[in-house]
DNA sequence: GGCATCAACACAGA
DNA sequence: CTCTGTGTTGATGC
């Protein structure tokens, strides 16, 4: 569930069902998952009430009245899925929190994942969500100077570097950006200072198309929603497609390494 | 003046001419030299005696009575004049010291250099002096498990990089560099922890015997000492050699860019 | 030929 | 498919 469609997608159904529900207890399985100790984590949770659930980059924000912030990443892979009253939660779930209707919304990390929590006062100074960089789907942040800008700033970077780097752009991760890149004709490791105007403007454009076409197909099509629903998200033009026709020039897809990430890419269109 | 043999030589007759002499006044033509406004340097230093001059790496270290110390960097060339009674002193000098006796020491910086002054109880916090690595000629301290800890330590980094960083080892500069890892046998760009211990016991052999080699001979021959006198050493073996025949095997030195450096390698014994 | 500072990159760890 | 330190390297400017 990492990227920002997924995440998007995940926090508005949270904040449909979670609103007004309160928090009543919390198990924790992984306490290496919580920024704080459990009795601090319990403290900030325990008895407060959801009032909204929203989302930025890779990251949940659950506003926990009063005055407190439920901060959750699920990292490469995880699942935030939500219980009726009297269904079991699952075993195996890292993190689970029962309300006091009887619901419950238990967490799932495959490998890693966050769920921290601060005060409300405190959120400006939590550091893996404070510097999160635009949100590519808001019109008003994610202009096209601002991203014009972004690559002059750090022209000296690969384009993948620049894009995956979360105090840029906030949400795209190593999947989306595939066809991100194929779309706009661009190999990862072109410097961001190579990049043209014309084809800045295309990337601009695929980063938000692509983005909104895979939200409003729920996500992924390999991950699950909070009513443990797959994703509607699947045909992938170059990503994940090693050896495969290039939908544009027939050429066998790569897979390459491209610094510590691995990219596929058309070598012929993508330059 | 820029390695450990031309700055210890330098140190040295700095030590045996200045001691007992006192500072009556400064003229400095390029405050960017210094550390501290003029005004604090000249409360530093003028009034105040020479008692010791010592040296580390590429720096010297004048003992000022009260209280004081004075440390010179000249860069990647400099010089230091001493000038007697009556003699006058040079133009273009960024730095001179006239003493009381008449007598005066002027310095030139080629590019850059640094004329700093601290009290003496703050000569701990001055950076650019307190993290110095261990002087390669100071038999106590640059002992043969301290050097092969060190290769270990940075066992990641080319050779030639372990050896120039003046935090490892304190006066190797890209000039007798070249030699001493021809000595050796050794790539620049070898990993140091590539390195086997037979090899890392010809290069701590190399490094003190190049050294002290250099210091007897009064250092390079294109610089001046303290009376304008050039060194003795000029006999490189591949260092600046470009072209012509390696000394052991006769194959054309190479003069290739190493990282940020230039290095000037036989190609068929450095390996 | 020096040194400090900053940005980018690689790697390990959680 | 995550993110954060740490350490290393490379570019820049004085």
């Amino acid at each position: 569930m990492p990227e920002l469609p997924e995440v998007r997608h995940l926090s508005h159904q949270m904040d449909g069902e979670l609103r007004g529900r309160t928090i009543a207890g919390v198990d924790v399985a992984q306490p290496k998952c919580l920024n704080v100790p459990l009795s601090e984590f319990e403290r900030l949770t325990v008895g407060r009430t959801v009032t909204k659930v929203t989302s930025r980059g890779k990251w949940v924000f659950v506003t926990l009245e009063p005055g407190s912030m439920f901060l959750l990443s699920l990292g490469m892979g995880g699942e935030a899925l939500l219980h009726a009253k009297g269904e079991p939660v699952p075993d195996n779930r890292q993190v689970a929190f029962r309300f006091g209707d009887g619901s419950a919304l238990s967490l799932h990390f495959w490998w890693f994942g966050y769920a921290h929590v601060v005060p409300s006062a405190e959120l400006s100074s939590h550091a893996m969500t404070s510097r999160l960089g635009l949100d590519p789907l808001n019109e008003v942040e994610f202009t096209w100077s601002a991203f014009d800008y972004l690559l002059e700033m750090r022209k000296r970077s690969a384009i993948k570097a620049v894009l995956l780097d979360q105090k840029n752009i906030a949400g795209i991760g190593n999947v989306y950006i595939q066809d991100i890149l194929f779309a706009a004709r661009l190999h990862p490791m072109r410097k961001a200072g190579d990049v043209s105007s014309a084809e800045r403007q295309d990337l601009y454009g695929a980063i938000r198309s692509q983005l909104r076409h895979a939200l409003e197909l729920g996500g992924l099509a390999y991950e699950k929603d909070l009513y443990n629903q797959s994703g509607g998200f699947k045909d992938f033009l170059v990503g994940y497609r090693e050896g495969k026709p290039c939908p544009v020039c027939g050429t066998a897809v790569q897979k390459v390494k491209t610094g510590s990430t691995a990219s596929f890419i058309c070598p012929s269109c993508q330059t």
